[in-house]
DNA sequence: TATGAATGAGTTTTCATTCAT
DNA sequence: CATGAATGAAAACTCATTCAT
């Protein structure tokens, strides 16, 4: 639902993200963003009621932003072909907006909050849910091994493409994530098969 | 190096490290501090200098933390016997401590301040510098499978154990991590020999 | 260049004069400051980014103040009448703002500041520069006596003007100002012919 | 009386000016005092009930120093040649003792104390009152020139030596204060015979 | 005579937010 | 749609001082 977001909103949340990405929540104030958007600050409350909105309206764009990087046809894709889809579409993701490294899966930064942190687990979960179901089938057609739980081998796998993209974001983007991604996709497909 | 730290700086670090844990760094002042340790504000300050040394000594306590709980055992062991020792002793770590769960693998905590952020990233390096050197050893061993490289099988070995930790502080300890724990050293080591 | 300087700016400048005139630098604090504006602390931070800045700004005021009493006959005039202008010129700025009388020729309230200091310093030898010129011309003329360094004789004009001033302030302004100094103005013209 | 006072409280009052001296009153904090002192701050209550009682035994010690270092010789000295050796004194002082340079003719220092103020006055009108009379006296004896009154006189002799000796201070101690001193004393003689 | 630990009151400054224009 | 001016609350930190030991 991009629609229901104004071209401005969508600005002042590209921007948060960036705070946040750059310094940490403590570094995303209504100061700061504001000047990053060269205007003052109650310009802002032009367009957000608070700043709680704001860091809401941030978390929903990260589902978006996740929904719109999957494409059509890896849509249809089910299995581990499903899986595998899902995790090249995080990778691509990030490499197409780099503050989201430091951001989309550092659920402790919502912590301040308990509505926020419910919002981001929801978010966290739901995905992984998607992959179980694909995890599932891929198991049940023998694409996987079955002497690991569904449960562990959802871990094994999104557990080193978070740590690969926190590495990057950490790096300051100094390694080829896509490259190095590519690298990690096919270590999963030796180790899980 | 417990002794260069007194009685109280011990007990100022554990409120610090469990405010963050509850709440983020955000929950993380002075205010909290003292009213967890039951004094006024000021009193903080006959302990440590400023916040920042707070902050500084806390992760330094991470890492004698870690450093503590492997075992004189464990520290004989090498190769993949190594690898896993290790891994194991993590997860002693933070049941012993649950609230290092939401801190310890939590960079991004500290990505308000430079100085903090390079002292926490240069304890992931170290730490996962001793893990590569017994992984290199498992490989030249034959224990572990050569058709993945040491810092790729690097990540799918610690990116699911912090994701397990995290996900155990994020569902306010809601499993047992240390069954859960040792299910995915049994799955590491199907898939990675 | 008062135009640099907003309205309030100007105002926050005034009060912080006054706070230091009546109770010393220890007196100028925000709290203070912003009592007497009738405002809250934090409107101060509207016009000025911390407090360093306001002193900085009160001290460049000072130098405006001078320059703007001097008027534009005296500026024409040189040797001795020149100076004797120029020490007429600062009794007239005290007395029309008083609060002037204790902070001007007090560098030592800024003591606390290297930079503040060397500001002052630096206002103290341009106007001692100023003067020394004229007096070189008035010694060449032949108009003031030359068995007397102009070194040494710029002290025997400034001392006398700034200890009248210093005393005028700390008696409450309880004596005519004024009239005193042209006794000390008939005094030093005696003297240095 | 200096019996009156301890080794511990002469101490106290030295470090006190000195602290003074380099960074203003802002400076003189029992914790700075007692940085210096070598002791804890509740050390210092062990030699004075509180700050005031050290800054008044501060300012007494002014006078103290100040009579100290007027000579048997000089005391029984009158007229000009009196005031002279006052004046000789002051430089002889200072000299002795740098850091009295930037206090001890710092009256507003004291502003932020209506009870200290009033000491220094006090200190201030005492020894002008004790010139003044030698002055009358060179008057009489005709030592002088009789057509500046002695008021003014009196400022004519102590403003230069005044600014001259903070000069030196704010210089921090960047010239022969004691050659400079007697160039000051020998112009003095000229201007007012 | 000194220390370790603490405190109440105050410091400067920042934060999210409001409101009249 | 945006600004200038402000605010209540809270942040980190400092200050003089106290008290038990």
């Amino acid at each position: 639902m991009p629609d229901c977001r104004s071209k401005r909103q969508g600005e002042i949340i590209d921007h948060a993200i960036e705070l946040i990405a750059v310094g940490g929540i403590q570094n995303l104030t209504i100061k700061n963003l504001s000047a990053r958007l060269g205007v003052t600050e109650p310009a802002i409350y032009r367009h957000f009621a608070n700043k709680f909105e704001i860091v809401q309206a941030m978390i929903a764009s990260f589902d978006e932003a996740a929904d719109n990087e999957i494409t059509a046809a890896d849509r249809d894709k089910d299995g581990l072909e499903g899986v595998m889809a899902f995790v090249e579409s995080r990778f691509r993701l990030v490499v197409a907006k780099p503050s989201l490294a430091q951001v989309m899966f550092a659920e402790e930064i919502f912590m301040n909050d308990a509505e926020l942190s419910a919002q981001m687990l929801g978010m966290m979960h739901k995905h992984m849910g998607r992959l179980r179901a694909m995890l599932l089938e891929a198991r049940e057609a023998g694409e996987v091994r079955a002497d690991i739980s569904p449960d562990i081998m959802l871990r094994l796998i999104m557990g080193p493409v978070r740590l690969l993209i926190k590495q990057w974001g950490m790096s300051g983007y100094g390694f080829d994530l896509a490259s190095k991604g590519r690298e990690l996709i096919d270590a999963l497909s030796k180790t899980l098969r």
